[in-house]
Order: structure tokens, then sequence, then C-alpha cells
DNA sequence: GGCAGTTGCCTAAAAGGTTTAGGCATGTGC
DNA sequence: GCACATGCCTAAACCTTTTAGGCAACTGCC
């Protein structure tokens, strides 16, 4: 009776992105997505393992997508201007597509990890601390510090943190890459642990 | 048949924040508790009014616990040493309590978050930045800062995110609360806006 | 101690999400 | 034009959420 609709993995994986921008990734769900394909539920289980699957293929969709913006913003440029162009491939995409980078923070397991883009990640942020030359042991904890601070400020200001409070959040992030600009120039050495 | 029990929405909201930990967040379900409790599910609709009221509370409990730790780490201290307790309690209360502490980061609505501990929090940060003296509008967005760095780097962590790779968490930890003493001495005047 | 009223937990039921098993029809390859 | 594989279907079991209404057990008062 009804023609076929031409479900794949990849399409379902793209709508269920676009419903989590839309409603949130938390109710993302098998049904809601059949029904916008106007197809019985349990056809999607063909394509999808099951909801879990589903929302870890999204979650690998937006870490891809991420890791492609930021590596587009980052070819030649270095210094603070990549520092800048990095921090706002984050904050961009996520005020897009907040559906998409709450997916991001998906928990998945370890070796899926792994295959994720986010080692991409944290090679770019690599890439961009070669600008301020750190020794090795101090360049591994910037990095981390710069995923901190990116991941912590989007996630505060997605979630409203900043929202109804002078000054304007974009303000407060320009000066929050210019502090870290300055931090990385200056980056402290280790001294010996206070009491 | 059955003795009472004797719920209350204040042994639900405990009970639910003990679920979290041990379950996670996301999983915190009416019926568990309903479960854990031995009781049909339905009594405890006459305690909580929906599954979002259970969260909510279990998120302001958990944003109350936080502030109650962190008033303690903060009396008597200042400067550095201010800084680093202040995060040490972020720190340890996320690593004792991952369940809790995702409760925090539960979407409240405006109203609530208002009322909610999480203003006490920003006061203890502006707290902490009167010792490092910074003129007003940049103590903000060092107050943003601050929250950014501590919330990215706790949830990151909690995510697996630096497990399994050298250096120790620990480590990094301690060399970021360096490196924001660091950057808080040294607090770059705003320049010109970027393009 | 017994009674009235409140409260606490119950049964029942509807609605929606997840997931599996098995079936028919619609496409594709020969 | 046939055989086969594939895609979407029906059916069914199970779980969570939420509401409505009922009975029993506590409370306090005489």
């Amino acid at each position: 009776m009804a023609a076929r609709v031409g479900l794949t993995t990849e399409r379902l994986t793209r709508a269920g992105a676009e419903l989590a921008d839309e409603v949130g990734f938390a109710q993302v769900t098998v049904s809601e997505l059949a029904r916008r394909f106007d197809v019985k539920v349990a056809s999607l289980y063909s394509h999808v393992k099951n909801s879990r699957d589903l929302k870890t293929r999204i979650s690998l969709l937006a870490l891809a997508e991420l890791a492609d913006r930021a590596a587009e913003a980052l070819a030649g440029r270095a210094g603070k201007d990549a520092l800048a162009a990095f921090a706002d491939v984050y904050r961009d995409y996520a005020r897009e597509h907040p559906g998409r980078y709450a997916a991001t923070q998906f928990r998945l397991d370890p070796e899926t990890a792994l295959a994720s883009a986010g080692v991409r990640h944290a090679q770019m942020t690599r890439a961009i601390l070669r600008g301020y030359d750190l020794p090795e042991p101090e360049e591994t904890h910037a990095v981390r510090m710069l995923g901190s601070v990116f991941h912590g400020y989007v996630s505060l200001e997605l979630a409203g943190g900043f929202s109804h409070s002078a000054p304007d959040s974009g303000e407060t992030w320009s000066r929050v890459v210019d502090a870290l600009d300055a931090l990385l120039r200056n980056w402290p050495t280790p001294g010996p642990p206070r009491p």
C-alpha cells in the first residue's frame, strides 16, 4: 500500500540531528522520528539498533561537523588569530545547533570515543598551541584547559547562564579569548605545591 | 495491608539524589524510586508533581550542597588559596557525587534558577575575585570565565575525557589553578575589538 | 477508648516510548 | 518473467508517566 520511503541509517541520523536542534537532544525519540518519516516505528529498527545507537550516531555526526568547521577555520591562521577562530567555531556551532552540540556531550563508550572526531579536536588544539611554544607536559595541561573553557562557556551560555545579565555574553566571550591568549603567552612555570 | 512507609518530598528528593549517583541523573525515574521504597508508583505523585518536578528538586538539592561546601571551604581564605579551595570543592563534589553534579546542569526555569543556590555561587566567585582587584566590567568577565573553566573541566573529566592519557588529571587540575591565578594577577586590559 | 476527619498508599486505566518476531509486498538481478 | 532480497508492515510484550478514585490507617478530640 504505502510506497517505500527510502529510509537509511544516514537519513535517520541527519533527521535525528535536526530533531535534536528543534526539541532538544534528550527529547530525540525513535517514535518521533518515525512520525516525521510517516512510517511505523518498527521500521526504523532495521536501520538503527536501538535508541542509544541512534543517539550515538547523532553524537558522532555532530562531533565530525564540528571538527570539519574547526579545521576549515584554522586553515591559514596562527597564534591568537587561530585561537579566536577556533573558539568562535565552538560557540557559533552551539548557538546554531544547540541539539547537536548537546549530542556532543553524549557519553560514548571508550572505543567509539577513540574512533570519533574527538581526537581531531585535541590535535587541532595542539596545533594552535604550537604557536605559543609551551614545553611538553605544559602543552597537555593547556590543551585540557582550553577544551574546558570552551566547552564550559558554551554549555553555561546554552543553559541560559549569562542571558539576563549585563554585560553581553558576546563581549565576555571576546574578553575570554583575550585572556586565554595573554595566559598562553605568559604561561606560569610549575612551582612547589603550596600547603 | 501494607504499613505506611513514610514518604516525604524530602525523602524522595534525597533518595533521588542517591539514585542519580548510582545510575546517572538521566536514568532517575519515578518508577525506580517507587521500587526502592517498595511502594506503588502512583503513591509518589502525592509528594512530587511529576518527573520534572522530582528532577528539579534533586537539582536544587545538589546546588545547595555544593554552595554549602564552597562557603565552608572559602571561610578564612583569600587569594590563590581561596581560588584553589573553591576549585577543589567543585571537582571533589563531582567525583564523589557524579549524579548530583549532573543534576546541577539540569535546566531550571528562570524563576526557579534565580531562587536557587546558583546565585550564591556567583557571589562567592565574586568574593574570591576581590582579592585580585579587577575593575568592574572585567570582574564579571572573570566570574564567567572561572565558572566556565571549573564546570567545563569537571564535565569533561566526568565524561572520561582525560582518563586514559598521561599526565594525571589531578596534575592538570593543579596546573590549571596555577594558570588561573597567574591570569587573574595579570589580567589583560581590553584592546581594540576584533574584526 | 471510640469516633471523625485527614492523609497515605492502593487499584485501575490510559497514553506513549522501546524493542522483538514474523509477514507480505515491492523492488532488483538473472 | 521468475526468484530472491529488502523494506516496511502488523502484532505484541514490556516499561514509564500520569490521573482518578477508593479504602485503610493514622491523628486528634471528646
